[in-house]
DNA sequence: GCCAACGTTGGC
DNA sequence: GCCAACGTTGGC
């Protein structure tokens, strides 16, 4: 099994809506890196931790959910009104691919990025990379486990 | 709102 | 293939 990060814009869609709704697309991720990770390295069952990027209060991990589908072409680069329209992508051969995620918990108590940072337990953390600018990321199943043991 | 860092685009 | 210009991400 493998262990991810996935970010996201609480004023978007936050943890607290993935709560509401159970399981939702993940959709609107326009970078190849991505794209190639949903397609090559992401199963069903594998766990990620919902991270609250750009908060206006709390900017870090949240919680975790699943990941509960295969990747699959993300309907919205098709649509001319969504946030993300891509002209250039073809019906038969789409470019962007998403999967849907299933809420699983919410930490008790955010971990916030500073406090990540700061923590010699976390180096080596991709989402603390300078520059880093990708929305989903693997991470390590040590990391994984200290930063929902410190969220609980 | 600012800006550093990065990815993408397109001209050559 | 190079690289400047531009757009986006995301922390602060």
């Amino acid at each position: 099994m493998k262990y991810w990060l996935m970010k996201s814009e609480p004023d978007c869609f936050s943890i607290d809506d993935l709560k509401r709704v159970k399981r939702e697309p993940w959709d609107g991720v326009r970078n190849y890196q991505v794209r190639n990770m949903f397609r090559d390295e992401m199963a069903v069952g594998d766990k990620a931790i919902f991270y609250h990027s750009n908060a206006k209060k709390e900017t870090g991990a949240v919680g975790v959910m699943t990941i509960a589908s295969k990747a699959y072409p993300d309907p919205t680069q098709f649509d001319p009104k969504s946030d993300h329209p891509d002209p250039k992508s073809d019906l038969d051969n789409p470019r962007w691919l998403l999967v849907d995620v299933a809420y699983e918990s919410h930490f008790k108590y955010p971990v916030l990025l500073s406090e990540m940072r700061l923590d010699p337990k976390l180096d080596g953390l991709p989402l603390l990379a300078k520059g880093n600018r990708l929305s989903v990321m693997p991470i390590s199943k040590k990391h994984f486990e200290y930063i929902c043991k410190h969220g609980s």
